[in-house]
DNA sequence: CTGGACAGCGAAAACGTTTTCGTGTTGAAA
DNA sequence: TTTCAACACGAAAACGTTTTCGCTGTCCAG
């Protein structure tokens, strides 16, 4: 491929059979028309420098063999990679994988691209990855930390990128000691909202099945759940209040909580909990949402298809996703000028009513 | 950033304060410690050319500065990214999650990223994101082609990249028409498999419910489905047979498809199809698996908690992304040699029992 | 002394772009 | 005829690496 190329059906030859990938180049369009490498660029850019002529002949030939830019030199050149980083705990979880549909949707329409990195829940694949893809790979963030970071509260990973110019934007399981633009859903207020549902259909007793506090969309649904209660003048029960550690032994863990406690409500901070609940609830004879009405978080694959079908605090993840994107890309494209004000942007969740829950005031005749 | 540093702490407040990232360099290296841009490189690779003192200084200023090669710049010297993209039509689905999860892993662990584009099943995005990738951004694909693109029947664009010289890899909704390395599950076997399954279990009337044909493993699951009953001299019922298009309206469809049909097992290429069933025969009275058993397709999560929870075929999405990633990874680092030989690895189905299916023999006592 | 071996380092090309700054050739105005 | 703008194009630097090659000096054997 490097002696001149004499005619056009030469170059589509070659270039059709050839094992490796000869990709067309300006150099070798310059070298095939006789015109230098920046005639051919400006050409290509429609620039006035260049005559008519050589403009059309150039525009012809790089048509005809579909030449393209290589992105990695354009990228090298300009220093920007016009790719994001999305770093999320697991990609096997309706809401990851419904915010990772809503940014690649924005990122796509702006002409960006995606990186994943799954950090699995471990601070050390977080790091490393992180690290891994800062150095030039990528021109900024979208991340949610990874358990084990939050349960360490180490985030130097973070602060150092963040200082070394990279902007991130920190969604869902964000961290209040890092400074950055952040996207969060009103967890407090969701579980509150859906707690409040429950009362108002007459729950006197209402577990909450929730996750180990460290995570802080748990804690924070448990404050909304406690908040709930505590408007109401009801009293928050220990007792009533299940935190779940380990997701893969949940169901038993649920189950015995169920046995022992008895209730007429329950408010599950995800799908999974609430399915097993109700699978709890039916072993004991109580029947949803009859004697029982049910409420989760994360309005996923299982609440639409359940029998019954589940009322859930809908968190509307592709929306976080977008609006995560929107910011990272926003920030990236802004003239780098004033002070940087960083801003947390609260998705709004919504109530979607189903048949798991059910009104136990009856309304005389 | 472009005069000389004059000493360390100089280097770490502008480092650190600097709104844009001044990221470190070999040459500011070079210019720091008074030696040439191929001394520093060297002595970073520790390079027997450079004497043992000047190596150790390098190497220590590089580390205490956190120095680290630019990846951009790599890529295009090299010619390569070690990055991959993995096209699918949705994120949102449970399989196409466990496959990501699998390559992603893979990718990892071999050195390599994963960049991600969602056709959205569509034939043109399909297309326009895998020529923006192909660009250089990539050195390989992984692929399971649009829902729109295997109606179309036009794989112009993969036989393209292909003879450029880029490997794919195609897996799940594979096709035949392009020559490449693929990852399929043996749906027709899989398919095969549950249904004798059912008939072993005494089922007499089996309902089948799967998408449009031009799906290749919708076909190919009915095909299986045929062939269990064939091979057991039971006649295929033409209107035991639901083809559904839109997954969206599927409920209803399959609602009115099961008050029309008196059955006593269903096979559905679904999670959700197999949900909408039970929920469908419970309207008629029926209760699963005591009169009715059901199979399904995709282990997802669906199966695991539904109330009863799922016999399912499970594919195993995991271990063909990372067969897939590991096909991919083995062919760009083959040595550029013999004819290619393209493979075709099928990752085998397990049926996973659970509580819908029961059997309806009685063995006296 | 001379010659060569060798150690230690730098210059420069290359990867594929974009962009700035020339430079040579016109045609027309002075 | 000179001068000058406009026109059309090319050379070269830059982005950050790696790598080949060449250069200098030192040391030792002949």
């Amino acid at each position: 491929m490097d002696e001149k190329l004499s005619c056009f059906w030469y170059l589509t030859v070659s270039y059709k059979r050839h094992p490796m990938k000869p990709k067309l180049t300006l150099k070798q369009i310059a070298r095939e028309l006789d015109v230098s490498i920046s005639t051919v660029s400006k050409a290509l850019h429609d620039s006035m420098e260049i005559s008519e002529d050589t403009r059309q002949k150039i525009k012809a030939f790089a048509k005809y063999y579909n030449y393209m830019p290589n992105n990695i030199a354009l990228s090298l050149k300009n220093r920007k990679t016009r790719t994001i980083g999305i770093v999320i705990p697991e990609i096997v979880h309706h809401f990851f994988a419904t915010v990772i549909s809503g940014a690649e949707q924005v990122a796509n329409e702006r002409g960006y691209n995606l990186i994943i990195c799954l950090s699995n829940n471990s601070f050390d694949r977080e790091v490393v990855n992180m690290e891994l893809l800062a150095n030039g790979s990528i021109d900024g963030f979208i991340l949610s930390v990874a358990k084990e970071t939050q349960q360490k509260g180490d985030y130097h990973h973070l602060i150092e990128i963040i200082n070394r110019g990279m902007p991130v934007v920190l969604f869902d399981r964000v961290v209040d000691e890092v400074n950055c633009d952040k996207v969060i859903i009103d967890d407090k207020k969701g579980a509150q909202k859906a707690v409040s549902y429950l009362i108002g259909l007459g729950c006197k007793r209402i577990a909450l099945i929730s996750t180990v506090d460290y995570i802080s969309v748990g804690k924070l649904r448990t404050q909304g759940y406690k908040d709930a209660l505590e408007r109401e003048q009801m009293k928050v029960e220990k007792n009533l209040i299940l935190k779940i550690e380990d997701i893969e032994n949940s169901e038993r863990e649920i189950m015995e909580f169920l046995k022992k406690n008895e209730v007429d409500g329950v408010f599950a901070v995800n799908e999974q909990f609430a399915a097993s609940a109700i699978k709890g609830l039916a072993q004991k004879g109580l029947k949803v949402p009859e004697d029982v009405s049910v409420i989760a978080f994360t309005n996923g694959e299982i609440s639409k298809r359940f029998i019954p079908s589940l009322t859930t605090v809908s968190q509307h993840g592709a929306e976080m996703g977008a609006k995560a994107a929107n910011l990272l890309i926003d920030r990236l494209e802004k003239p780098e000028e004033e002070e940087e004000q960083f801003t947390t942007e609260i998705i709004k969740t919504s109530l979607i009513e189903r048949e798991s829950t059910k009104s136990k005031i009856y309304i005389s005749l």
